[in-house]
DNA sequence: CATGAATGAGACTTCATTCAT
DNA sequence: CATGAATGAAGTCTCATTCAT
């Protein structure tokens, strides 16, 4: 074992029980004790590495986001597209951000679920889908009958909803569940569709 | 004035006061003590209406669901429906639903936020959605190459999020909001659907 | 025991506690379960009463600063003066102030010896001796080839130490002490005055 | 550079790195993780060259006490002495020991503030001083309507003060303080002496 | 019916000190 | 000679809960 190797391995030893307990219990339901029990070593060592708890929790929130980023470049919409692309296009950044997600399931669990990360970011996420659909509902791809703002709101919940059942719980594969979440979010429930009104 | 009513009223004060903040703060941010203090009475006093901080919350929701019940009779979707009928039943269901979500506010957002609340009951609603669907993909008013648990998923999530945000923040009416939610989800985002595949 | 009672009582044994504590190992020497223990009480009795560590430290200075004003107001010399009852204004305002001293030994322990609690209050007894030295610089009864500043820094420091030792640790009686007090700062150690020079 | 030049280097950077921090926070105030850091040194280092926070403490005194003897031996008071004389010796006295502060001025600090530090010494300056004042007043020199020790201790108090005031803070020269302590402690702040009465 | 007073158990954090390398 | 890593013991503070009145 090299010489630099100890303190980090301590320190994602902790970083990693933090993870599995925060996914698990909540963040106010994790105790310090529990984390450096998990990674077997004492309450103060956790100091070493992190200066509160808090900060071990923003810290795996950060991470989580900058391997979001990563994957997120891919997923820009370019805003002059063939409505036979276009699904393709959903279906494949829905799949990309669903594979990150299944890599990290823990993190992602404690993304979508714990109040005190996503408030932040879910804003920025909203606005980001928000305009994108307001966008094509000028280029005509998207229905203009109904608010940006509330498609955005229901996308996201569809999305957080389904990542968390069918990905994270019964372990599907992203592509399948990116598959679904396509074709629900663009196309519904319903088998027809009704001629003519509103749209 | 009856010789029951003060009791009664004491613990419906504190009833509110909780209601209000688990709402705000939830349930583990929300101090036995700071119930006590918005119900303007003691620390003692709260147990002698309730046995712990768990049991009050329990009864908050349980009230809750009482509610909801008594309106969810009426969202019972007959098995034989015609297809011009369907959209309208499943817009008047949520709309009922959304009005008393939109009459108790608070316990609406503790009822949809809470995990330690959801999960019992989430399965129970997921079950009849689920079984809902897949009824209604024999009698070919829903489309079949989708998973009914998938669908029903998605539907409870952007049930969630735009209640959440439609319905309790921006205060929109329960007859918009329904109206939105079910474009949404029976007939998509898409504005044209592609013909053929799959249907 | 009246009902109202029972609850200053034990945040008078707290203080008490505390301030035999602090006055014999300091603010930091003093741990909040050696107060609550010596006044029969559980840690957590402490924060009924005090809101931290430091808010009963700064409670304790307070209703010492409170006396000690009270007894204050008479010491006020007024400008004219003549130079026979100089001396005795000096000795008669030294006494008063000692008496209190006298009275809450501990509590003056705290105040003369805790860096925390002089520091803020001592610039003003400084610019307040200062200054009245000043004036009796004009007024002839104070010697004028000496800085105020540093007069009264010797001033304070002698009356300081001879407080603790003297007055607290000897119990010698505050007339006694206020008489040598007096005599040594207004006319020094010397049995003879050199004639003439520099006065 | 001698072979053992390294580890000196090194305590000595540890020492002058407490002496700094002892005096600006006190010991208590003091982490052994300041020091180190402050002398570009890991906290194991330091249990290389010290036992314990205390044993460094104690070692800086000690250093500051032998640079105090050394400079003390001259300060012995003959006790046959003509008058005219009396003043300028204590005078060329005070000005040496304030000589030596001024070259050490933290470590004067942490001597004159640090109660942990003065109690030793303090009793043996205390009888120093209170023998010699007793002895003088046999020969006439001082005045011996007063307690040598309560004289003692008032000199002692008057003397911290000042040099912690004018000489450490405002940066006087210890000639000029020296000249102000020894007029103030010998023949006090009143411009006149009363006459006759008790001298 | 209600309160004032108190507590047990535990949470987070700090710091002097040690040990293998 | 020096370090990186770790720890034991303690300290401050919080909170749900209890009990005598």
């Amino acid at each position: 074992m090299k010489k630099t190797t100890k303190g980090a391995d301590s320190k994602n030893k902790i970083l990693e029980a933090a993870i599995d307990l925060f996914a698990e219990k909540g963040y106010r339901g994790t105790k310090i004790s529990d984390i450096v029990k998990a990674a077997g070593l004492t309450q103060a060592a956790f100091y070493l590495y992190f200066s509160s708890k808090e900060s071990i929790f923003q810290e795996i929130l950060e991470r989580f986001y900058m391997r979001l980023e990563e994957h997120l470049q891919a997923a820009v919409m370019p805003s002059a597209i063939e409505p036979g692309e276009f699904s393709m296009r959903i279906r494949r950044n829905i799949e990309s951000i669903l594979t990150i997600f299944q890599e990290h399931p823990k993190a992602t669990r404690i993304f979508l679920t714990e109040e005190r990360s996503i408030d932040e970011v879910e804003i920025l996420i909203h606005q980001t889908i928000a305009s994108n659909l307001k966008q094509h509902q000028s280029t005509g791809l998207i229905r203009n009958d109904l608010s940006p703002h509330m498609m955005a709101n229901g996308m996201i919940g569809l999305f957080i909803q389904v990542t968390l059942k069918e990905l994270l719980e019964k372990q599907r594969s992203p592509k399948d569940v990116a598959n679904e979440i396509t074709e629900v979010l663009l196309y519904g429930l319903a088998q027809y569709r009704p001629e003519g009104t509103g749209r």
